[in-house]
DNA sequence: GTCTATAATTCGATAGAC
DNA sequence: GTCTATCGAATTATAGAC
């Protein structure tokens, strides 16, 4: 059979992690804790994933991958940016791991400039703006703050949002800040 | 002299106070490093605080009443709110500690949620705009996603932004979440 | 006010029995 | 593979001398 007990096992011990990591953070978050959601000895932990650190290394690996929105309109892409990055963000803890550490934890804050920089810059070079690193870094910036107001800090206004609502508003945004001429440069 | 030497201790605790928990985060910033920073004795710090919790809530204790905005033309109400904004955050190091602790910290959390409804809501009230409530979510949204990509993530495109440019590209996005009409509701 | 010493916890990690 | 026991380090906090 191809899935084995230690699968499962260490599934298990993953999917306790995200939780932890995701709702305290890297330093508040222990391996006794984690140990304790999925049911099983702390030094089993260690016997999997060595270290802490490590552990929350697979954790917070994610496929980050966009789609392409090639075949959007361009006056489109906003909105398909904003529901894509939604429906990412409540799909699982992932994210909000990766967010949550990334703020104290510099590993985490060089990796979230990694998907910035290899993910989201190359795909609007590909959609040949002008100026693409400061257009994703604004783009990066509207999409983490929501995420931050909706699933970290949790402003009541924002979690209320209907996801269609929340595409609406910063789906435009987006748009503007891929669209948009340059302001004078100094 | 009104300036004794305890309320210069007492400052200069603050100060090292400041710059751990904003540059480490709650958790990984101690009294102890506070106390090395500020070139006293550790258990000063306890006898001028009490606890390490206190300490922390004197130290993002801060004065977040914003300015009223009452006479500036609607249309560049997103502008002003930008450049104050920037202005704010690189004055001191305060709300970098608020950001960089409420993610992880409840009480912190909920200190964000005060200064969201007790200043920036009422403040859209009195600019007379309808569902003030989401629409000072937003701007939040974009106002902190900003910031965490400039002072905490450190996106390289986004601190490598002059002020100037900052603003230009910020305003009309704060703009258009107080003045555009609502997205159809369900 | 200032500092030393240390109590009381907590946690990551290891060793080793079974 | 699993678990017990425990080490060693770091931290907040306190007690008390000076």
């Amino acid at each position: 059979m191809a899935e084995k007990k230690s699968d499962r096992t260490r599934a298990a011990i993953l999917t306790a992690a995200r939780e932890r990591f995701g709702a305290d953070g890297y330093e508040r978050a222990t391996i006794r804790a984690i140990a304790a959601d999925a049911a099983i000895d702390p030094a089993m932990v260690m016997r999997y994933f060595g270290s802490k650190e490590k552990l929350f290394a697979a954790a917070a690996e994610i496929d980050v991958r966009l789609p392409d929105f090639g075949d959007v309109p361009r006056e489109q892409v906003g909105e398909a940016m904003a529901r894509h990055l939604i429906q990412r963000w409540e799909a699982d803890d992932t994210l909000k791991v990766l967010l949550r550490t990334a703020v104290t934890n510099e590993v985490a804050a060089e990796r979230m400039r990694e998907v910035f920089a290899g993910q989201l810059m190359p795909l609007l070079r590909k959609l040949s703006v002008d100026q693409p690193a400061v257009r994703a870094g604004l783009v990066s910036s509207q999409a983490l703050g929501f995420a931050l107001c909706r699933y970290i800090l949790e402003f009541p206004p924002i979690v209320g949002l209907q996801a269609d609502d929340a595409v609406a508003w910063l789906g435009p945004t987006i748009t503007r800040y891929l669209t948009a001429p340059l302001p004078n440069q100094a």
